[in-house]
This record gives C-alpha cells, sequence and structure tokens, in this order.
DNA sequence: GTGAAAGCGCTAACAG
DNA sequence: CTGTTAGCGCTTTCAC
C-alpha cells in the first residue's frame, strides 16, 4: 500500500476493519480479535494489526458494535437541574465511576418540566442505553416511568423516589437528616424553629417535612402550620420564606432549610433584617454542597453525602446490567450533621 | 396476531421494524417512512403503522439508523469540570440548544487531568458524535487534539482556547473584560489593584492577565508584580491570594479576580482579616454565575454571558456538522461590567 | 490460529 | 404508493 492510500483512508475517516484485513491479507475476523487483545490470536498477528490499525488511525465504531452485540455501554443520565451544585456535584460522581467501568454518560435535563422529561427520556431510550440514572421532575408518576420498565430498561433512580415503580433507588435518610438538624436546634435551646423551603411534589420534599414534625413531636414541642414556608428548593424561596416567618406576630428563632440553596438565600433574607445567623438566628441547611463551607458564616448543615450517592448509583446500575433479575433495592445513606458557624445557642 | 405475541414481543423488547413489517405484511421500508412520517407513504398505511407501533410498544434504535446514515444526532461535550457553576450553567445552555435540535449530549469530564482528556476524547469519539463541543484542561496543546481534526470530526472549543488549532471558537472578550474591571476600579480611586487567580496554562488566564496590565498601563499605572497571585480559578486561591496580597508591605486597596469563584474566596479571606468588601476594599470578579447576585456583598463582576456561549457554540456546531467547509469561525462576546455592592470608592 | 459467513436493525436507491 | 435489495461495521459461531 502506498503512503497516498494510507493517507487518503485516513483522509476521509474511513478506517474500518475490511480496509485492516484487507492490506494485511487477514479476516476481519481476526481484526477484530486482535484489536480486542484476544488470546487466540498470535501474538504477531496482534502487533501487526494493532500497528497498522494505529497507523491509519483506526476508530473502533460503537455503534456497529453495538448493534452486533446490543450493549452499547452508555448510560443515560435523566437529571432535572444541574445548575445546583448538588446535582452537578452527584453528576460528576456519576460520571466518573461511569467511566471507570468503561461507561459514557448520555445526558439529558428537564428543569421541573414534566413534559420535557418525558419527551427527554423517550429520546434517551432510543439510544439504547445500557441502563438510566434518573432524578425525575417533581410530580413524576409510576405511569410517566412505565415505559422504561415495559423495555426492561435498567433503571436507578437517585435522590428523588417515586412509590410504586419497582426501581432500585439511592437517597438519603431524609427523616433523619431532619432529625439531626431539629435535634441539633433544641439542643442550643430553639423551640421556635422554622421549616422552609421543599414541597409536596418530590419525594425529599415530603420526608424532609414528615421528618421535621416527627423530630419536633418526638422533643415534645408543638407543630405550628405557621412556621412552615413550603416552596422549591431555591435561593429565591430561602430569601423570601425567611422573611415571611420573621414577620410572624411570634417568629421563629431558627429555621430548617430544605436545601443548602434555601439557607443561603435565607443566610441573606436575615442581613436583608439587620440579622445574622450564628448571631442572633441559627440556619441549619440540608446536602453540604461544596459551597456551605464557604459561606459566612459557615453553613451548619445536614450532609447527605451526595457524591457516595452518585457513586452508589452507578454502582447499582451497572450490577443490575449484569445482572438484570436482582429484586430492586433501596439504599438508604444515613446523613451526617455538620456544625459549622450558621448556628448559635438561643 | 394474538395478544399473548404481542405483549411476547412487547416483553422481550424484541419489537422492530420487520416485527411491524411482518404484521401489516408490507416492507420495513414502508414501514421505516411511515413512521418518519414521509408523505410518500398513503395516510391510511401510515396511520396502520403508527398505531401499531404504538401499541407493540416499539422503539427506534439509533444505533442501527446510525451505522447506515453515519450520523448519530448525538454532540460530544468533553469538560473539564462542570461542578464550577460557570461551566455547569453554560453546559444547560448547550444542552437545551442541542435538545431543541434533535440532538443528545454524550458527557465527558476530566478535571484539569491531561490524561484524562486524552482517554475521555479517546471514548467519545468511537461513538462517532456528529459533532464536539470542548472545554480543554490547562495546558492542552494543538497535537492532543489533532487526532479529531484527522478523523474530521466538527469541533468547537468554548471557553478556552488553544492556539493554532483550526477549530471554531466561542468566547469571552476578556482582555476587554479586564479592561472594564480595572476601569471601574481606578474610575473609584483605585490606584493599588491585585490580580488574583489564574494562570498560564489556559488562555483565560492568559488573556485576563494580559488585559489587566494593559489596562493599568492605558490608565498610567504601574504594573506591580506583586500584586498579582497567580493559581488555579478557585474559592481556595482566593482566599490564600487575597490574604497574601494583604500580607505585602504596601497593600492593594481591591482586587480583580479571576472568576468569581476566586472572587467568592477573596470575600472570605477578607473577613478573616476583619475587612468587608464593599466598605473599605473593592472586589471586582469575573463571569457573573448566578450565585454573585446572591453574595453579601453582592459581586461586582464582569458578565461574560456564558449561558450564550453555550447556546452560540451548539448552533456554530450544528451548523459545521452540515457544512464541514466553512472557513474557521472565532465568536468573542463581549463581556460587561455589572456594578453591586463588593466594590466602593477608595 | 485463522477464515467464511451470517446477521444485528435500519435506510436508501431503484423498480415497479 | 410500495417492495426488493444491498449494505452500514462490527461480532460470533463454526469450520478448517
Amino acid at each position: 500500500m502506498s503512503i497516498d492510500e494510507v493517507v487518503d483512508r485516513a483522509d476521509r475517516g474511513r478506517v474500518t476493519l475490511q480496509v485492516i484485513a484487507g492490506k494485511l491479507d487477514v479476516s476481519t475476523a481476526t481484526v477484530s480479535l486482535a484489536l480486542r487483545d484476544s488470546p487466540v490470536v498470535a501474538e504477531a498477528t496482534k502487533a501487526r494489526v494493532q500497528a497498522l490499525a494505529r497507523e491509519l488511525g483506526y476508530i473502533y465504531n460503537r455503534s456497529a458494535a453495538s448493534l452486533r452485540t446490543a450493549r452499547t455501554n452508555m448510560i443515560a443520565v435523566g437529571f432535572h437541574d444541574i445548575t445546583n451544585p448538588y446535582f452537578a456535584e452527584m453528576l460528576v460522581a456519576v460520571e466518573e465511576t461511569a467511566a471507570e467501568a468503561g461507561r459514557t454518560i448520555l445526558l439529558g435535563t428537564y428543569a421541573e418540566s414534566l413534559e420535557r422529561q418525558e419527551r427527554v427520556l423517550g429520546t434517551l431510550k432510543e439510544y439504547r442505553p445500557d441502563g438510566m440514572i434518573l432524578c425525575p421532575a417533581g410530580g413524576a408518576t409510576a405511569e410517566s416511568l412505565n415505559h422504561l420498565t415495559a423495555a426492561r430498561i435498567p433503571v436507578v433512580q437517585i435522590s428523588r423516589e417515586i412509590d410504586g415503580v419497582g426501581l432500585d433507588f439511592v437517597g438519603s435518610d431524609d427523616e433523619m437528616g431532619a432529625d439531626l438538624a431539629i435535634g441539633h436546634l433544641v439542643d442550643l435551646g430553639h423551640t421556635r424553629i422554622a421549616m422552609i423551603g421543599g414541597n409536596d411534589a418530590i419525594s425529599t420534599g415530603r420526608a424532609r417535612h414528615r421528618g421535621y414534625r416527627a423530630a419536633l413531636q418526638r422533643r415534645g414541642l408543638p407543630f405550628d402550620p405557621a412556621l412552615v414556608y413550603m416552596d422549591y428548593g431555591s435561593r429565591q424561596t430561602g430569601l423570601a420564606g425567611i422573611q415571611a416567618v420573621l414577620d410572624l406576630p411570634d417568629p421563629p428563632t431558627a429555621a430548617f432549610c430544605f436545601n443548602d440553596l434555601t439557607a443561603f438565600g435565607a443566610l441573606l433574607g436575615l442581613r436583608h433584617r439587620m440579622r445574622e445567623a450564628g448571631v442572633d438566628f441559627s440556619i441549619v441547611g440540608c446536602d453540604d454542597v461544596q459551597e456551605a463551607a464557604q459561606w459566612y458564616p459557615a453553613l451548619t448543615t445536614v450532609r447527605n453525602h451526595h457524591a457516595e450517592m452518585g457513586r452508589r448509583a452507578a454502582e447499582l446500575l451497572i450490577e443490575r446490567i449484569e445482572n438484570p433479575d436482582l429484586p430492586p433495592r433501596r439504599v438508604l445513606i444515613a446523613p451526617e450533621l455538620i456544625v459549622r458557624a450558621s448556628t448559635v445557642k438561643r
């Protein structure tokens, strides 16, 4: 073969197993095996094949392989929002774990739109990922995931859980987390404790609110609905929520926030009222995103080990891909209270 | 066909064009056309095909289609770090723009590791994405992307630029951004202005430092190397950097930070020294991530329109996919100074 | 240790 | 308007 031919081939990006086989006068089967370093091929042959492949700039075509093997080595990830550092950090953990296991991430996002989620998941599944990791939009129902189970696609839910789908789940023990937070505040002498952010549309919202009420009750404290400000867990919610409860005739002295983002907003809202967390008010967040330690005051929060959640979800999924008949598993990671500077004795 | 057969097919996830064609006694070609709503197929036939496809739970197999068409409708995105909100927000814009154009994102990350970048890009290209959007790790060279250009894969670089690769680029005009920042500080009466964060390994680092020097010079201010604290643009860098320059015999009264993350760290570092931005010191960030407006004090920063960068990058890539022979384009988005509360008259 | 051949599920000519 | 045919690039028996 001439150099020109080689360049020509490489140029047109059309180097296939056939081309290599042709030039070396071996079969495509041998080339295929050789490139995958099969022990069945003679060392000398392998070396020749691999050398030529490199020289020609051969690129393995996974679409073709997938068609044949019914395996894509792709893991589809459907997240509602990767702008929230909690999910961004979780996604990185998923991606890194997947990459270590030779898998690549196919990503879809849908904010909190059920309709976009529908479309995105539909598209993702056409790529035939070996499995999916999902954090559904608020209000998603078991029926909305039926098409995935019907197609027998291995799915693990992360962080948010939909009741009654028999799918794997990796999340945090949110009732315990709320209890940790409330316990800490009560220990500091607080008796009027607000809960800001979170709503009934998502499982974490329900669980953290449930945990909040149970924790109060467990400690003999009354539940006052006026102290509960429910909304999507954003900075804006925290900003508005803290001010709303501060305006109450009998305002709280502390607040447990649905997540760190809400807590950051609350920290700010406090300043707008010339108050300061850690001085004359206490704020506890939930999640422990990187930013939490960096705030001023540094945020006391419930660490949910979200990177570990990401890693575990990827591991669970890979196990399920390899063994689809496993019974559904539910792994709850125990949260941990991280006391920093935003909480103070009453 | 019996219901049992249907259920059986659906169960085994093996509904293909052939199956539908067989049941309807038409050819696979017709089914293929009908499912894509081709005008060439009779309405009645289309309706029958589409109805049966839905009934059987047919899932389009993009691997198979890709093999045939040499188009995957995937866009590979290689980012070094999506934990930085700047890049997370950019990624969302890329993903949404791609989704609107019927493309899905294949994601790879590599932190700042050139070796991981190498591996990740190599894997991504085996999936035969129609194109790639890259933000390379620090220190990446033109050679390290040669394999992509050799394979004639359309690539657009985003945010960070590698000299001498003839690839499309979408980024911000960083010298202008630095000039905006320094101009603002000089207008406020500052003459000793530090620059914190950023390094020579990445194009934005070089450009912002170049802009910083040029801006000083343009205003007749001396350049003092002691005021420059170079490092990767992280919160930690800001925290350490601000304290380092504050320790100088002749400390600055203001600082321009490489990015918002660094600025957040600097804001904190100031507090560790009982100083406060917007009161007795001025800090200007760069990027304007969502968090910037939420800080206390709210951060004065150079808005780089990173969401628009993401959108433009996706658009440029799609244009190039459709027209590979376009000459390389370089789009620089003009930054904008956003004055908030972290800067104050000297 | 290597080759021949079939086929994964789809699309694109081309014929009729 | 619909069918026939070939083939995308790979993997996998099964022979030899």
